[in-house]
Parts: C-alpha cells; structure tokens; sequence
DNA sequence: AATAATTATATTGTCGGCAGCTCTGCCGA
C-alpha cells in the first residue's frame, strides 16, 4: 500500500467523524496524520516495521495502531462501519463549494440525502432552502455546484497519472518477452488533467502482459479485453488503456497513441502528399515498404520536418512550424536555475530555511527564494513585520556563509480586496523578491478582481504575479478575471506572471501563458512548495511552459543571478 | 487523538464574510 492510500483512509475517516459530529479535535488530529503521511518520504510500512512509526509527529499509538492494521489487513474497521453508517455519497455532497461537515450533516439527517442525484433533486424541489442554516442562495449555488462537478468528471489531475504510469511501468518492464513500455496519449502529453491513463508495451506475447496486468492489485476491474489490448479501472479511480505492440511496430504505435488525434492525422495527410502511407503498423512507401523506423525523430524526419516534442502536439500550429523549421527550442527543466516561490516553517509550511538550501543545491539550482505568506493570511501563520525582517536578516547571514548558492529574501504578499499589497512600499523594497497574490475575497466581480490585481502590478516592487486565476484542479474554478487586460497591464508594468508548478494549480495555463509571452511578458516557473516533495515538482511547471512554447529566455528563472537580479531590481 | 508537561490535564493555527430566528453558526482561506 502506498503512502497516500494510507493517507487517504485516515483523511476520509476525519471527514467521516466530522460529518457525524465528533470531537473537533479528534477529526483534525486524523487529518494532521494523514498530511503527515502523505508528506513522508519514506514508504509508511518501511517505518512500520522498524517500529519508528510513532516518530513521525502527529502520529501516536492510537494511529501508530490503525495503521498496523490498515498494513496488516489492507482497511481500516472502524472506517468500513463508518461508511455503513454514512454512505459514500454524503461525502461527495461535503465536497461542494459552501457546504461543510455541519450541512452535510443536516441534509443527511434531515432531508435523508445520501448522494449528489438526491440532493440535486431535493434543491430543485426547493427542500433545502427550509432547512436551518440554508437559504435559496446557497440552494442554486448548490445547483451550481453539482453541476460542475459532473463536467469534470472525467478529468484527473496529471500527477496521478503520472505516478500510476510510472508504476506500472516498473511492473510491466520485469514481465518475460517486455522489450518496453511508455506512457502514451494526454500523459505522455503532459495536459494538465487526463482522463485515462494510455500505456503502450512492446512485447512478443501480449497474452502474457494482460495477464498479469488484470490481476495486478491496484486493477478494480477488466473493462474490456482484446487480443492485444486491455481497458481496466483501477482503485485509483483512474482507468489504464493498455495497447501491447509488436516490437516492430513499437515507435509507430507509441506514437499514434499519443495523438493528439487531430496531430496525428496532419502527419498521415503530410505522408500522403509525399506518397507515403503513416499509420500504427509503421511508415509504408508507395510499394508498401516499411520504412526504417527507429526513434520517433525518424518519423518527423522522413515528412520533411523538425521533430515535435509530445508536449507540443496539439494541433495548435506546431505542425506548420515544424515544416518551415520555425519551432521554437522550448525550455527544459535543466534550464531551470532557481525557484522562486517557496515556503518554510516560519509560515506554514514543513520546510526549514537550511532544508530550502541543502535540497536546491541537490536540484543543481544556483539561487532560491523564500516568500512566505503575508500577515494578513492568518491561517497561513502569515509573518508579521517584526518576523519578517527577523527571517531576512538571518537569510543575509547564512548567505554569508555560503559561496556557490545563494537565498533570496521575499514574500508572497497578500493582494488585498481593495488591490493594497500586505506590506508598506518600505518593507517591500528591501527585499529581493515580491511575490504577489490573491488568497481571499474570490467573488468580487471580474471587474473588481481584474482591477485589484492590476493595482498590485502597478506597484513597482512587484515582480510576480502568483497562481493568477486561482484555479485548484477538481476542486475550485479559476476565478473570473479579464486576463487579455491583465496581460497588456503587465507587460506595461514588467511584472513576471508565475506558472505554478504544483499539479493542483498548473496556474496560469499553457494557452495564458503563451499569450503572455506573445505579449512580451516574462514568466516565472515556481513550485510554491511547503515541503520536499512539493519541491520536486518543477518539472509540471516547465511542462506548462514546453506546451506554451516557451523558450528558456521567455522564463526569468533560467537566467543567472547578477542576470535575475537585474530583472528584479 | 496527539502533545507537552502541572505525569492528570489543558491545549490544540485565525478570522472575516455571509445569511438569517441579528447575534450566531458555518464556511473557507
């Protein structure tokens, strides 16, 4: 059992508790030990069998406990009763934007609504509205809610994919007669959600591969089997399309597997024109001869063009500018020098200031920022002025001690609803970088929300603009902004718009950020980590900006320090 | 339920906006 599974029990149990009325603190004492857990570095059974469990802060006997017997077992007792007590459903209601565990609990009780189809019902008869603490407001929001929630049902966040790929890449590999096995489709793509997760293997027996591929144990179900091909959905919730090829036919299969489709067939018009016959098998001459195919470059090669990188094949004119050979270089994480946005345990993040410096040194990275939250994100224990100078001063301190990397002071300072930044013009220019962004009031007006983050570019200690429309992926929609003013606003301005890394947010987007940079706006690629696993997502970031076509010298963190140091002065 | 320390017991991230039985509970950052 992986660590986020473990993870996920307890965090489904809290929610369990909270909605059934139980002691506060004990519900959020499961979800610190489910953060905990996901935090881990370390495989959760390893610690389990050195005994070290009760180590790990947040974690005592009682869950020390439960995990043996998640580990031992495989579930959670009193999670299964619970769940006999309160179906499923009633936790996809929570889940709705301004409903928590208290109307939940209400519209269980009261109204008998175990799942969204009954609550959606239950609002269109304008139930709900009669109940204590709902109104018809929050009963259309509800409609609203439910709704948007079906729209984006088939959309899972690219990081699942991504570790479940890798996964079962590491058990297909070890299978006899696998040559290889690779991500294909909107993975390999690298788009910011996918709805299944396509493998290609290479193989000389496929009956062997789906085999094993249906009895491995994170597969739920077959869905649908043929002879070289396996559809099955996994306890991930995440369906695998699993094609197997002839290694022969490997490359060519990987690569119509990929797509996207409307790509895939400019290239098979282009082969025609040339009297050439493209299709998963391989690339055929007029005399049905296979072409030699060894890499995919081969197959752009032979059509007269430069090679396109998966993350650029989306019909999006990158076949035309592959012909004319005018695709851009695009950026890769090796360009990367530095991040920009990161949090530590002065705010409320996991990370210590020494932990920032010994992990971006690991990465290659020459510089890193800290910014952490401003002091009106109380929940975020946001720094006070006093604490601020206090941690900056100590960063000028260890930068002392330090010859070939180097900490810069900053914070990611609050954009207030009337558009005011967190921190006095004084207190921002002393330090190397200001982040700024919004956390609170996200229903003004497009007009209201547009303009109060044009008045923060304005402010010329601002450098970036963080996670600019607010999007959390499966969770909240981006905020309604005028992103083409936004836009013009910071190009004016020369105010860098960040690509948050963090597969949750991937904010602002690849079509955003490309617009960004057409317009003469520089980008910044930043984790927003509050631990070390979240440091290591840069590369989500740099995925971003490979689909927006950016090139390293569109994105300020590639350059080098007396270099950013110019473009932040 | 975990933690720290008074080793039996207190504490545990805060606060503004919202809606409606207007001083309170709920929600969300």
């Amino acid at each position: 059992m992986q660590n986020f599974e473990i993870a996920w029990i307890f965090s489904e149990l809290a929610d369990l508790l909270e909605i059934k009325g139980e002691d506060f603190f004990k519900v959020r004492a499961y979800r610190r030990a489910a953060k905990a857990l996901a935090r881990l570095e370390q495989p959760v059974q390893e610690l389990y069998r050195s005994g070290k469990l009760s180590q790990v802060p947040g974690i005592g006997k009682a869950i020390a406990a439960k995990i043996k017997e998640i580990i031992e077992t495989g579930k959670l007792a009193k999670h299964q009763e619970l769940l006999k007590e309160i179906p499923a459903g009633v936790l996809a209601v929570r889940q709705l934007p301004g409903i928590g565990a208290g109307r939940a609990r209400a519209l269980f009780k009261e109204l008998a609504i175990t799942d969204l189809t009954e609550l959606e019902q239950a609002a269109k008869e304008r139930k709900v509205r009669s109940l204590k603490g709902f109104s018809a407001k929050l009963e259309s929001d509800i409609l609203h809610g439910i709704e948007m929630m079906r729209n984006r049902q088939n959309s899972i966040r690219l990081s699942v994919a991504r570790e479940l790929a890798a996964e079962l890449k590491e058990f297909i590999k070890l299978l006899p007669g696998v040559k290889a096995v690779s991500e294909a489709g909107s993975t390999r793509r690298w788009r910011d959600t996918v709805g299944d997760l396509d493998l290609v293997v290479a193989a000389d027996d496929p009956a062997t591969v789906l085999h094993a591929m249906a009895a491995y144990p994170r597969v739920k179900e077959v869905v649908r089997q043929e002879s070289q091909r396996m559809v099955v959905n996994t306890w991930w919730g995440l369906a695998v399309d699993l094609q197997v090829a002839d290694p022969a036919a490997y490359i060519t299969t990987l690569h119509r597997n990929t797509g996207c489709k409307a790509h895939y067939a400019k290239l098979q018009e282009i082969a025609q024109q040339q009297g050439l016959h493209l299709n998963h098998r391989g690339l055929f001459n007029q005399a049905g001869q296979h072409l030699p195919i060894q890499h995919e470059q081969d197959i752009y090669e032979t059509l007269q063009m430069t090679y396109i990188p998966p993350e650029l094949r989306e019909d999006r004119g990158e076949v035309e500018a592959a012909r004319a050979g005018r695709l851009p270089a695009v950026i890769e994480l090796g360009d990367i020098k530095g991040d920009l946005h990161i949090h530590t345990t002065w705010s409320d993040s996991a990370l210590q200031l020494a932990d920032v410096v010994q992990l971006c040194r690991r990465k290659g990275y020459a510089y890193a920022a800290i910014t952490d939250h401003s002091r009106s994100l109380k929940i975020a224990r946001g720094l006070e002025i006093e604490r601020l100078q206090e941690q900056h001063r100590l960063i000028r301190e260890m930068n002392e001690q330090m010859e070939d990397f180097t900490l810069l002071t900053g914070v990611e300072a609050d954009i207030l609803p009337n558009g005011e930044l967190d921190y006095p013009d004084e207190i921002l220019e002393t330090m190397d970088v200001v982040i700024a962004s919004v956390h609170t009031g996200f229903k003004q007006s497009k007009q209201e929300i547009t303009r109060r983050i044009m008045r923060a570019m304005e402010n010329e200690h601002v450098d970036i603009i963080a996670h600019m429309t607010g999007r959390i992926l499966g969770r909240r929609e981006p905020y309604e902004v005028d992103m083409e003013a936004l836009i013009e606003t910071a190009a004016k301005t020369k105010t860098a718009l960040e690509i948050n890394a963090s597969p949750d947010r991937l904010d602002i987007n690849e079509i955003y950020a490309r617009k960004a940079r057409d317009a003469g706006v520089k980008i910044c690629i930043n984790t927003d980590a509050h631990d070390a696993k979240r440091l290591d997502e840069m590369p989500y970031g740099v995925a971003v900006a490979r689909r927006a076509w950016l090139e390293p010298g569109d994105v300020i963190n590639t350059l080098d320090l007396p270099s950013l140091r110019e473009v932040l002065r």
